[in-house]
DNA sequence: GAGTGGTCTAGACCACCCT
DNA sequence: GGGTGGTCTAGACCACTCC
């Protein structure tokens, strides 16, 4: 058709997509017609209809697979109490997720990122701990822990496929508070890489400072997950 | 030059943008070299630039403004504590807010996003509330609240400059309990707008519950932050 | 007018997948 | 081979801002 009247023709294709797959004319896990065929429909370039379809990605509505075409993503999402510090299997059990860890890295880094500035995170060199948590088989949160150069080497070899608080919980130490800073953000490239996620994603962060009966150990984290996979509930009594 | 080994010209160009901005060398606020400068330094076509540099307005980092330039964002993040709901001007005030509000409409709607559910919200027809909550004339959170309809026209009349708990609260009403669902998301189309933020754009989202003494009656919202503008904190206590 | 970013398009090439 | 999405480019046009 013509008659356009601004330069956003990108934008009426992207909602016309949206509508449609919001009324499940395109279902969930189906796939979408090819950007040629949605081309020839809307009457526009077919490099307009790829720019709408890849501006509904990071919206987490589409997912595109080169080669095989543009699928609707299939919305599974868990949702969590927050007064679980997730740092346990227990804790991890008692929300039945039937957790799986599987250890990225170890390496000797800084924390760099300004948001742990409120937790009063310090400046020098940490053993850092990167693993990927799933549950039921499926990866929803990329946790990022920094510790205390000082560790015993028995205990970092336990982090393989042992949540970080009970590794070190079995060796004696007592957690006596937790803080908690809840964020939103673009999905780091760790995030991008582990859940196949494009940039720009938005993840659910949840930064976190540990202390223990030493004040001077203190654990370090945060945790990412996709927006699309975990949600936390709160319960306030009234004041 | 040539030699480029695979199709992410824009990746490259978009993280080397991103290198300079974080070493500073393109700093918070300045304006960037424009696209036909940077497509001549690196070798691309401008519109390989622009590509890189629209990818870095959702991620927060830079901000373009047509006829005047790229600019790189100020950073500048509100934290506050999970606990104040929020639904009271006292409550914003102990936060040194220095809060204002402005009411954006008033309709009747019914609650759609599934997002909800987890709060048991109703299916039928609500009051819509929607507003604009800014910290030292800084808009930093775009607030939906649902009301039974059965709400007392002069209460409705406050809704234009205070806060929808204050209103109710001056009327007798007592709240019991707050629950909360806190996750991120894309920025909707009114947080676009009132934010000035592109689609896609990650928020903080914060749907509540706010029970009275009246269990019939319940008040429904959502609150949405850019991922930018503000962050909550939580302190747990050793379980 | 000159410069800016934003958009749309056609054309070309690539990597991938399935048959 | 024929389909898919992804990328890069040149060229054109627009709206905007500043001088």
């Amino acid at each position: 058709m013509a008659g356009q009247n601004a330069s956003v023709l990108h934008q009426n294709v992207r909602q016309e997509i949206m509508r449609r797959v919001n009324a499940g004319e395109y279902a969930a896990g189906q796939v979408l017609p090819s950007a040629a065929v949605l081309a020839e429909e809307f009457g526009v370039s077919s490099i307009t209809v790829k720019r709408a379809l890849r501006d509904l990605q990071p919206a987490g509505v589409l997912r595109s697979v080169p080669g095989l075409g543009t699928f609707v993503r299939e919305q599974r999402r868990f949702i969590r109490d927050l007064d679980y510090s997730l740092t346990s299997h227990a804790d991890a059990l008692r929300l039945g997720l039937n957790p799986s860890i599987s250890l990225q890295s170890l390496t000797n880094e800084k924390i760099v990122d300004p948001a742990f500035d409120v937790l009063e995170a310090p400046a020098g060199l940490m053993l850092c701990v990167r693993k990927v948590i799933s549950a039921d088989g499926m990866p929803v949160m990329y946790d990022t822990t920094y510790l205390p150069r000082s560790i015993d080497e028995a205990i970092i070899d336990e982090f393989a496929d042992k949540f970080v608080g009970d590794a070190l919980r079995e060796h004696g130490t007592e957690f006596t508070a937790t803080k908690l800073l809840i964020d939103a953000a673009p999905a780091s490239e760790h995030a991008q890489q582990t859940f196949s996620i494009p940039n720009g994603y938005p993840v659910l962060r949840r930064l976190y400072r540990l202390n223990t009966t030493d004040k001077a150990f203190s654990v370090f984290g945060v945790t990412e997950s996709p927006f699309d996979r975990l949600a936390c509930t709160v319960e306030l009594a009234a004041r």
